[in-house]
DNA sequence: TCTAATTTTCAACAATTCTTGAAATTACTG
DNA sequence: CAGTAATTTCAAGAATTGTTGAAAATTAGA
Protein backbone atom coordinates (compact mmCIF):
# COMPACT_ATOMS: atom_id res chain seq x y z
CA UNK A 1 0.00 0.00 0.00
CA UNK A 2 1.07 3.47 -1.25
CA UNK A 3 1.23 5.78 2.00
CA UNK A 4 -1.27 7.64 0.53
CA UNK A 5 -3.86 4.79 0.59
CA UNK A 6 -2.60 3.62 3.59
CA UNK A 7 -3.43 6.96 5.62
CA UNK A 8 -7.20 6.66 4.67
CA UNK A 9 -7.17 2.48 5.00
CA UNK A 10 -5.82 3.14 8.39
CA UNK A 11 -8.69 5.84 8.66
CA UNK A 12 -11.41 3.78 7.73
CA UNK A 13 -10.24 0.97 9.92
CA UNK A 14 -10.15 3.04 13.14
CA UNK A 15 -13.78 4.24 12.50
CA UNK A 16 -14.64 0.94 11.42
CA UNK A 17 -16.01 0.00 14.64
CA UNK A 18 -18.10 2.97 14.56
CA UNK A 19 -19.89 2.61 11.64
CA UNK A 20 -21.16 -1.25 13.17
CA UNK A 21 -18.50 -2.93 11.19
CA UNK A 22 -15.03 -3.55 12.70
CA UNK A 23 -11.43 -2.45 12.39
CA UNK A 24 -10.81 -5.66 9.64
CA UNK A 25 -14.06 -4.79 7.77
CA UNK A 26 -13.76 -1.25 7.75
CA UNK A 27 -10.04 -1.63 6.31
CA UNK A 28 -11.01 -4.02 3.68
CA UNK A 29 -14.11 -2.19 2.26
CA UNK A 30 -11.15 0.98 2.60
CA UNK A 31 -8.63 -1.02 0.21
CA UNK A 32 -11.21 -2.13 -2.19
CA UNK A 33 -12.82 0.96 -2.60
CA UNK A 34 -9.93 3.39 -3.71
CA UNK A 35 -8.28 -0.04 -5.47
CA UNK A 36 -8.27 0.49 -8.99
CA UNK A 37 -8.48 -3.12 -9.64
CA UNK A 38 -10.66 -6.01 -7.90
CA UNK A 39 -7.77 -7.53 -5.83
CA UNK A 40 -8.50 -11.31 -4.31
CA UNK A 41 -8.27 -12.60 -0.75
CA UNK A 42 -4.37 -13.04 -0.56
CA UNK A 43 -3.81 -9.49 -1.70
CA UNK A 44 -6.13 -8.29 0.47
CA UNK A 45 -4.59 -10.37 3.54
CA UNK A 46 -1.08 -9.24 2.07
CA UNK A 47 -1.95 -5.38 2.33
CA UNK A 48 -3.56 -5.28 5.50
CA UNK A 49 -1.26 -7.76 7.12
CA UNK A 50 -3.91 -9.77 8.23
CA UNK A 51 -4.11 -14.07 8.06
CA UNK A 52 -6.06 -15.05 4.93
CA UNK A 53 -8.58 -16.89 7.45
CA UNK A 54 -9.45 -13.62 8.24
CA UNK A 55 -9.72 -11.97 5.39
CA UNK A 56 -12.22 -15.28 4.29
CA UNK A 57 -14.81 -14.20 7.55
CA UNK A 58 -14.20 -10.47 6.40
CA UNK A 59 -15.38 -11.14 2.79
CA UNK A 60 -18.24 -12.92 4.24
CA UNK A 61 -19.42 -10.30 6.24
CA UNK A 62 -18.83 -7.85 4.16
CA UNK A 63 -21.25 -9.66 1.35
CA UNK A 64 -23.66 -10.05 3.94
CA UNK A 65 -23.31 -5.38 4.27
CA UNK A 66 -23.49 -5.55 0.54
CA UNK A 67 -20.59 -3.67 0.34
CA UNK A 68 -18.49 -6.06 -1.79
CA UNK A 69 -19.26 -8.20 -5.03
CA UNK A 70 -17.25 -10.25 -6.86
CA UNK A 71 -15.29 -9.82 -9.92
CA UNK A 72 -13.35 -12.13 -12.28
CA UNK A 73 -10.21 -12.01 -13.38
CA UNK A 74 -9.90 -13.60 -16.87
CA UNK A 75 -7.40 -15.95 -16.99
CA UNK A 76 -7.59 -16.44 -13.16
CA UNK A 77 -9.29 -18.79 -11.06
CA UNK A 78 -9.16 -16.77 -7.69
CA UNK A 79 -12.42 -14.40 -6.86
CA UNK A 80 -11.50 -11.31 -6.90
CA UNK A 81 -13.56 -8.12 -4.96
CA UNK A 82 -14.49 -4.71 -5.32
CA UNK A 83 -16.81 -2.56 -3.64
CA UNK A 84 -19.84 -0.59 -5.47
CA UNK A 85 -17.19 2.76 -6.56
CA UNK A 86 -20.19 5.24 -6.82
CA UNK A 87 -20.65 7.02 -3.39
CA UNK A 88 -24.34 7.35 -3.41
CA UNK A 89 -24.53 3.59 -4.33
CA UNK A 90 -22.48 2.71 -1.59
CA UNK A 91 -24.06 5.38 0.80
CA UNK A 92 -27.13 4.07 -0.17
CA UNK A 93 -26.48 0.78 0.86
CA UNK A 94 -24.66 1.40 3.87
CA UNK A 95 -27.65 3.37 5.04
CA UNK A 96 -30.39 0.63 3.72
CA UNK A 97 -27.87 -1.94 5.70
CA UNK A 98 -27.83 0.03 9.07
CA UNK A 99 -31.31 0.77 8.98
CA UNK A 100 -32.06 -2.92 8.36
CA UNK A 101 -29.89 -3.67 11.51
CA UNK A 102 -30.00 -0.90 13.77
CA UNK A 103 -33.76 0.40 13.31
CA UNK A 104 -35.93 -2.77 12.15
CA UNK A 105 -35.38 -4.56 15.10
CA UNK A 106 -36.39 -1.67 17.18
CA UNK A 107 -39.99 -0.60 15.30
CA UNK A 108 -40.83 -4.31 15.66
CA UNK A 109 -40.22 -4.41 19.12
CA UNK A 110 -42.12 -1.39 19.53
CA UNK A 111 -45.10 -2.15 17.50
CA UNK A 112 -45.41 -5.68 19.87
CA UNK A 113 -45.12 -3.90 22.88
CA UNK A 114 -47.72 -1.28 21.91
CA UNK A 115 -50.21 -4.09 21.72
CA UNK A 116 -49.89 -4.74 25.51
CA UNK A 117 -52.40 -2.99 27.90
CA UNK A 118 -50.33 -1.21 30.48
CA UNK A 119 -51.48 -1.47 33.59
CA UNK A 120 -50.24 0.67 36.37
CA UNK A 121 -49.99 4.60 35.62
CA UNK A 122 -46.00 4.38 35.37
CA UNK A 123 -46.76 2.06 32.64
CA UNK A 124 -48.79 4.29 30.68
CA UNK A 125 -46.49 6.84 30.91
CA UNK A 126 -43.65 4.53 29.21
CA UNK A 127 -46.29 3.66 26.71
CA UNK A 128 -46.68 7.18 25.64
CA UNK A 129 -43.08 7.62 25.25
CA UNK A 130 -43.07 4.21 23.59
CA UNK A 131 -46.08 5.54 21.22
CA UNK A 132 -44.15 8.71 19.91
CA UNK A 133 -40.81 6.76 19.70
CA UNK A 134 -42.62 4.50 17.30
CA UNK A 135 -44.52 7.75 15.42
CA UNK A 136 -40.80 9.40 14.83
CA UNK A 137 -39.54 6.13 13.60
CA UNK A 138 -42.31 4.93 11.64
CA UNK A 139 -42.06 8.77 9.79
CA UNK A 140 -38.26 8.61 9.46
CA UNK A 141 -38.53 4.90 7.80
CA UNK A 142 -41.23 5.97 5.31
CA UNK A 143 -39.31 8.90 4.31
CA UNK A 144 -36.12 7.03 4.14
CA UNK A 145 -37.61 4.55 2.03
CA UNK A 146 -39.51 7.05 -0.58
CA UNK A 147 -36.36 8.89 -0.86
CA UNK A 148 -34.02 6.33 -1.04
CA UNK A 149 -35.57 5.71 -4.97
CA UNK A 150 -35.51 9.36 -5.83
CA UNK A 151 -32.53 9.68 -8.47
CA UNK A 152 -29.67 11.01 -6.95
CA UNK A 153 -29.49 14.34 -9.14
CA UNK A 154 -32.84 14.96 -7.67
CA UNK A 155 -31.22 13.76 -3.76
CA UNK A 156 -28.05 16.64 -4.75
CA UNK A 157 -30.59 19.58 -5.56
CA UNK A 158 -32.47 18.74 -1.87
CA UNK A 159 -29.08 19.13 -0.33
CA UNK A 160 -28.23 22.15 -2.01
CA UNK A 161 -31.39 23.55 -1.02
CA UNK A 162 -30.90 23.17 2.95
CA UNK A 163 -33.41 25.15 4.94
CA UNK A 164 -34.68 26.67 2.38
CA UNK A 165 -36.90 23.71 2.26
CA UNK A 166 -39.04 25.70 4.59
CA UNK A 167 -39.94 28.41 1.88
CA UNK A 168 -41.13 25.73 -0.20
CA UNK A 169 -43.29 24.05 1.74
CA UNK A 170 -44.58 27.05 3.24
CA UNK A 171 -45.39 28.25 -0.25
CA UNK A 172 -47.06 25.04 -1.35
CA UNK A 173 -48.93 24.74 1.98
CA UNK A 174 -50.23 28.75 0.98
CA UNK A 175 -51.19 27.60 -2.82
CA UNK A 176 -53.47 24.78 -1.25
CA UNK A 177 -55.21 26.22 1.21
CA UNK A 178 -55.86 28.77 -1.33
CA UNK A 179 -56.75 26.73 -4.07
CA UNK A 180 -58.09 23.56 -5.08
CA UNK A 181 -55.61 22.34 -7.85
CA UNK A 182 -53.20 20.49 -5.77
CA UNK A 183 -50.44 17.86 -6.50
CA UNK A 184 -51.17 15.34 -3.89
CA UNK B 1 -39.09 -2.70 36.70
CA UNK B 2 -42.38 -3.98 35.70
CA UNK B 3 -42.28 -6.28 32.83
CA UNK B 4 -43.79 -3.21 30.62
CA UNK B 5 -40.90 -0.84 30.88
CA UNK B 6 -38.57 -4.47 31.07
CA UNK B 7 -39.31 -5.41 27.52
CA UNK B 8 -38.42 -2.37 26.71
CA UNK B 9 -35.32 -1.68 28.42
CA UNK B 10 -33.56 -4.66 27.54
CA UNK B 11 -34.44 -3.71 23.95
CA UNK B 12 -32.61 -0.69 23.76
CA UNK B 13 -29.82 -2.53 25.52
CA UNK B 14 -29.39 -4.98 23.52
CA UNK B 15 -29.21 -2.41 20.44
CA UNK B 16 -27.41 -0.18 22.05
CA UNK B 17 -23.93 -1.51 21.25
CA UNK B 18 -25.12 -1.15 17.26
CA UNK B 19 -25.78 2.63 18.26
CA UNK B 20 -22.50 3.67 19.28
CA UNK B 21 -23.46 2.99 23.02
CA UNK B 22 -23.01 -0.03 24.63
CA UNK B 23 -25.70 -2.61 26.50
CA UNK B 24 -25.67 -0.49 29.99
CA UNK B 25 -25.43 2.97 28.27
CA UNK B 26 -28.63 1.97 26.38
CA UNK B 27 -30.37 0.28 29.49
CA UNK B 28 -29.56 3.70 31.24
CA UNK B 29 -30.77 5.71 28.51
CA UNK B 30 -33.86 3.42 28.25
CA UNK B 31 -34.96 3.06 31.37
CA UNK B 32 -34.54 7.01 32.36
CA UNK B 33 -36.57 7.93 28.68
CA UNK B 34 -39.95 6.07 30.03
CA UNK B 35 -39.13 6.63 33.75
CA UNK B 36 -42.21 9.61 34.93
CA UNK B 37 -39.89 10.22 37.84
CA UNK B 38 -36.06 11.31 37.61
CA UNK B 39 -33.94 8.47 39.01
CA UNK B 40 -30.75 8.62 41.38
CA UNK B 41 -27.70 6.60 40.92
CA UNK B 42 -28.51 3.63 42.82
CA UNK B 43 -32.37 3.55 41.92
CA UNK B 44 -30.90 2.95 38.27
CA UNK B 45 -28.03 0.54 39.64
CA UNK B 46 -30.84 -1.35 41.74
CA UNK B 47 -33.39 -1.37 38.60
CA UNK B 48 -30.98 -2.92 36.25
CA UNK B 49 -29.22 -5.41 38.55
CA UNK B 50 -25.43 -3.25 38.00
CA UNK B 51 -23.29 -2.37 39.92
CA UNK B 52 -23.02 2.03 41.43
CA UNK B 53 -19.97 2.31 40.43
CA UNK B 54 -20.77 1.19 36.99
CA UNK B 55 -23.93 3.52 37.20
CA UNK B 56 -21.56 6.38 38.13
CA UNK B 57 -19.08 5.57 34.64
CA UNK B 58 -22.24 5.12 32.26
CA UNK B 59 -23.87 8.62 33.67
CA UNK B 60 -20.33 9.96 32.77
CA UNK B 61 -20.42 8.92 29.40
CA UNK B 62 -24.14 9.91 29.05
CA UNK B 63 -23.29 13.48 29.51
CA UNK B 64 -21.01 13.32 27.27
CA UNK B 65 -23.56 12.32 24.52
CA UNK B 66 -25.91 14.90 26.14
CA UNK B 67 -28.55 11.90 26.53
CA UNK B 68 -28.96 12.66 30.16
CA UNK B 69 -29.30 15.97 32.67
CA UNK B 70 -29.33 16.56 36.35
CA UNK B 71 -32.80 16.92 37.86
CA UNK B 72 -32.98 17.92 41.17
CA UNK B 73 -35.97 16.46 43.64
CA UNK B 74 -37.00 18.40 46.81
CA UNK B 75 -35.61 17.66 49.88
CA UNK B 76 -33.22 14.48 48.83
CA UNK B 77 -29.05 15.30 48.66
CA UNK B 78 -28.29 12.94 45.97
CA UNK B 79 -28.53 13.98 42.46
CA UNK B 80 -31.39 12.41 39.87
CA UNK B 81 -31.41 12.15 36.29
CA UNK B 82 -33.07 12.15 33.32
CA UNK B 83 -33.37 12.38 29.67
CA UNK B 84 -34.91 14.70 27.19
CA UNK B 85 -38.33 13.70 26.84
CA UNK B 86 -39.03 14.89 23.60
CA UNK B 87 -38.36 12.28 20.85
CA UNK B 88 -37.64 14.98 18.70
CA UNK B 89 -35.26 16.86 20.70
CA UNK B 90 -33.45 12.69 21.41
CA UNK B 91 -33.39 12.46 17.93
CA UNK B 92 -31.48 15.84 16.99
CA UNK B 93 -29.01 15.11 20.03
CA UNK B 94 -28.15 11.89 18.65
CA UNK B 95 -28.10 12.72 15.41
CA UNK B 96 -25.57 15.60 16.08
CA UNK B 97 -23.25 12.96 18.36
CA UNK B 98 -23.37 10.55 16.13
CA UNK B 99 -22.19 12.90 13.45
CA UNK B 100 -19.29 14.40 15.44
CA UNK B 101 -18.11 11.44 16.16
CA UNK B 102 -18.28 9.20 13.22
CA UNK B 103 -18.24 11.51 10.49
CA UNK B 104 -16.41 14.86 11.58
CA UNK B 105 -13.01 12.72 12.28
CA UNK B 106 -13.54 11.73 8.37
CA UNK B 107 -14.18 14.40 6.88
CA UNK B 108 -11.07 16.15 8.53
CA UNK B 109 -9.28 13.36 7.70
CA UNK B 110 -10.54 13.50 3.83
CA UNK B 111 -9.84 17.07 3.91
CA UNK B 112 -6.26 16.77 4.98
CA UNK B 113 -5.29 13.66 3.04
CA UNK B 114 -6.66 15.50 -0.27
CA UNK B 115 -4.15 18.19 0.01
CA UNK B 116 -1.23 15.84 -0.82
CA UNK B 117 -0.35 15.62 -4.09
CA UNK B 118 -0.38 11.88 -5.16
CA UNK B 119 2.52 10.49 -7.48
CA UNK B 120 1.79 7.24 -8.93
CA UNK B 121 -1.59 6.33 -11.31
CA UNK B 122 -2.79 4.22 -8.30
CA UNK B 123 -3.03 7.09 -6.11
CA UNK B 124 -4.68 9.55 -8.31
CA UNK B 125 -7.71 7.03 -9.02
CA UNK B 126 -7.82 6.94 -4.91
CA UNK B 127 -7.24 10.59 -4.29
CA UNK B 128 -10.96 10.41 -7.24
CA UNK B 129 -12.39 7.99 -4.90
CA UNK B 130 -11.61 10.26 -2.05
CA UNK B 131 -12.86 13.57 -3.75
CA UNK B 132 -16.16 12.00 -4.63
CA UNK B 133 -16.84 10.83 -0.70
CA UNK B 134 -15.61 14.17 0.70
CA UNK B 135 -17.95 15.35 -1.68
CA UNK B 136 -21.19 13.52 -0.76
CA UNK B 137 -19.62 13.81 2.77
CA UNK B 138 -19.69 18.06 2.92
CA UNK B 139 -23.14 17.90 0.97
CA UNK B 140 -25.11 16.08 3.64
CA UNK B 141 -23.30 17.32 6.37
CA UNK B 142 -23.93 21.10 5.54
CA UNK B 143 -27.71 19.78 4.73
CA UNK B 144 -27.58 18.27 8.38
CA UNK B 145 -26.59 21.57 9.78
CA UNK B 146 -29.24 23.77 8.16
CA UNK B 147 -32.07 20.73 8.87
CA UNK B 148 -30.96 20.82 12.55
CA UNK B 149 -32.55 23.93 13.24
CA UNK B 150 -35.95 23.94 11.62
CA UNK B 151 -39.32 23.70 13.89
CA UNK B 152 -39.96 19.97 14.17
CA UNK B 153 -43.14 20.72 12.41
CA UNK B 154 -41.53 22.24 9.25
CA UNK B 155 -39.56 18.69 9.44
CA UNK B 156 -42.48 16.44 10.10
CA UNK B 157 -44.03 18.45 6.87
CA UNK B 158 -40.80 17.54 4.69
CA UNK B 159 -41.03 13.64 6.28
CA UNK B 160 -44.99 13.49 5.16
CA UNK B 161 -43.95 14.42 2.20
CA UNK B 162 -41.91 11.84 0.89
CA UNK B 163 -40.99 11.49 -2.71
CA UNK B 164 -43.41 14.26 -3.39
CA UNK B 165 -40.68 16.20 -3.00
CA UNK B 166 -39.37 15.53 -6.64
CA UNK B 167 -42.77 17.49 -7.89
CA UNK B 168 -41.95 20.44 -5.42
CA UNK B 169 -38.44 20.95 -6.98
CA UNK B 170 -39.39 20.73 -10.38
CA UNK B 171 -42.07 23.05 -10.32
CA UNK B 172 -39.43 25.37 -8.34
CA UNK B 173 -36.67 24.75 -10.80
CA UNK B 174 -39.05 25.41 -13.57
CA UNK B 175 -40.64 28.68 -12.31
CA UNK B 176 -36.85 29.97 -11.73
CA UNK B 177 -36.07 28.65 -15.25
CA UNK B 178 -38.86 31.19 -16.70
CA UNK B 179 -38.97 33.74 -14.11
CA UNK B 180 -36.09 35.85 -12.23
CA UNK B 181 -38.13 36.49 -8.79
CA UNK B 182 -36.44 33.25 -7.45
CA UNK B 183 -36.06 32.75 -3.59
CA UNK B 184 -32.56 31.37 -3.77
C1' DT C 1 -12.72 -39.36 -11.13
C1' DC C 2 -8.61 -37.61 -9.30
C1' DT C 3 -5.56 -33.83 -8.09
C1' DA C 4 -4.16 -29.57 -6.75
C1' DA C 5 -5.52 -24.88 -6.05
C1' DT C 6 -8.50 -22.12 -3.48
C1' DT C 7 -11.79 -21.03 -0.01
C1' DT C 8 -14.17 -21.84 4.32
C1' DT C 9 -14.72 -23.45 8.92
C1' DC C 10 -13.64 -23.80 13.63
C1' DA C 11 -11.59 -24.22 18.14
C1' DA C 12 -7.92 -22.14 20.60
C1' DC C 13 -5.65 -17.99 21.60
C1' DA C 14 -5.23 -12.78 21.76
C1' DA C 15 -6.97 -8.38 22.26
C1' DT C 16 -10.36 -5.39 23.55
C1' DT C 17 -14.12 -3.78 26.17
C1' DC C 18 -17.04 -4.00 30.24
C1' DT C 19 -17.89 -4.54 35.19
C1' DT C 20 -16.78 -4.46 39.78
C1' DG C 21 -15.42 -3.50 44.76
C1' DA C 22 -12.39 -0.87 47.36
C1' DA C 23 -10.30 3.39 48.02
C1' DA C 24 -10.20 8.25 47.17
C1' DT C 25 -12.55 12.36 46.49
C1' DT C 26 -16.13 15.62 46.83
C1' DA C 27 -20.15 17.76 48.87
C1' DC C 28 -23.20 18.46 52.39
C1' DT C 29 -24.72 19.15 57.48
C1' DG C 30 -24.63 19.79 62.15
C1' DC D 1 -14.46 22.09 60.60
C1' DA D 2 -15.33 17.39 61.80
C1' DG D 3 -18.22 13.66 60.28
C1' DT D 4 -21.06 11.44 57.13
C1' DA D 5 -23.43 10.82 52.76
C1' DA D 6 -22.80 10.60 47.94
C1' DT D 7 -20.02 10.20 43.98
C1' DT D 8 -15.97 9.12 41.25
C1' DT D 9 -11.79 6.75 40.16
C1' DC D 10 -9.09 2.89 39.18
C1' DA D 11 -6.87 -1.50 38.81
C1' DA D 12 -8.10 -6.27 38.63
C1' DG D 13 -10.99 -9.71 36.81
C1' DA D 14 -14.96 -11.12 33.63
C1' DA D 15 -17.04 -11.14 29.42
C1' DT D 16 -17.05 -10.27 24.78
C1' DT D 17 -15.12 -9.83 20.36
C1' DG D 18 -11.49 -10.46 16.97
C1' DT D 19 -7.65 -13.30 14.90
C1' DT D 20 -5.24 -17.24 13.69
C1' DG D 21 -3.41 -21.76 11.80
C1' DA D 22 -4.70 -26.22 10.79
C1' DA D 23 -7.96 -29.05 8.82
C1' DA D 24 -12.06 -29.69 6.07
C1' DA D 25 -14.64 -28.55 2.18
C1' DT D 26 -15.14 -26.90 -2.34
C1' DT D 27 -13.95 -26.06 -7.01
C1' DA D 28 -11.82 -26.36 -11.64
C1' DG D 29 -9.34 -28.67 -14.73
C1' DA D 30 -6.76 -32.79 -16.32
Amino acid sequence: MSPYVETFVMHVGEMGSRWGLNRTLGQMCGLLYVSQQPLNADEIADALSISRSNVSMGLKELKAWRLVRPATVAGDRREYWTTPKDVWELFQVLTEERHRREVQPTLTMLRETLMIEPITPDDRYAQERLREMHELIELMTNWMDEIQNLPPRTLVRLLKLGRRIQNLLDKRRKSRNSNQSTDL
